[in-house]
DNA sequence: CTTCCTTGGTGGTAAAAAGTGGGTTAAACG
DNA sequence: CGTTTAACCCACTTTTTACCACCAAGGAAG
């Protein structure tokens, strides 16, 4: 599945090309059809091979949506779910409310997060890097999680 | 497994040989796959066999990532995570992006650590020898762990 | 002590692959 | 209908990567 990170650019039409590490695992798993929606707590995008989506989208969906902060949740993982696919040069282009969304201008960062790519702008990403490591980090980790690294 | 220290230098494209006393044990143990990331909560890169790599990836993806702190763990861990493997001289090249997180220019120690190596800027290591051995910490080591050294 | 040979480390080159830009056609929108 | 937006495709440029060759250091043998 997706890991690793990379630099992208986006051209003047909101195009990017994934890169070849990433489009290989993309094709195979998707067959071209890919959707891209917003991240909810993050101001990234998250790039899914279709069926991964859906399987978000249908738990997503059968939850109570009586609930305002449900009905909130549906209406942005959803509402922004576009669905794209991958040019004859492996590019897909980013819709401009998307671009907007995560204040995608001309050079992004692609992450790799097992299910799904990150894609943040390139000062988000800033923003968010430059906040770590910080001190304190390893004693949260201990808190966190049980793991040995 | 993995132990010692080695001084390495990164040639203009970012290469640096694995000194051949660990380079055995990583090809064994490895067979020649290896991935590349960086240490969550200091500035240096962590270079494991996959397999060791996927072990603790494994644990990362099982936790549940609605909670932020997880999430931005996971972001680090995996999403900088980049497999690599030794060309025919026995060199690691280590991305661009890896290089800025760890300081890395053109030299640097390479440190065995078990299940993996740590990949460390000589400024990086600098700061980090210079901060030990600190009064106290004698003092400090009863409190965490029972060893006779 | 000197020379040769082996091994590890470094840099360079050329071929292939990846990325970028843009022109043209088709489709959507107002 | 006119105008804008997206899809498709072609061609150029840049980057990447695999491979080769050289240099330096260390060890063994004469």
């Amino acid at each position: 599945m997706f890991r690793g990170i990379a630099n992208v650019s986006l051209d003047q039409r909101g195009r990017f090309a994934v890169p070849t590490r990433f489009r290989d695992t993309l094709l195979e798993r998707s067959e071209g059809n890919l959707v891209l929606t917003i991240d909810i707590a993050h101001t990234c995008l998250l790039l899914y091979p279709q069926r991964d989506y859906k399987e978000i989208e249908d738990k997503l969906v059968a939850l109570d949506n009586t609930q305002a902060s449900i009905r909130e949740l549906q209406r942005r993982f959803i509402g922004f779910a576009t669905e794209v696919e991958l040019d004859g040069n492996g590019r897909v282009l980013v819709a401009t409310e998307l671009r907007e969304y995560a204040g995608l201008e001309r050079k992004g960062v692609l992450l790799g997060q097992i299910n799904k790519l990150e894609l943040w702008s390139d000062n988000g990403w800033r923003d968010t890097t430059s906040k770590w490591p910080a001190d304190g980090d390893e004693e949260k980790l201990d808190e966190l999680v049980n793991i040995r690294f």
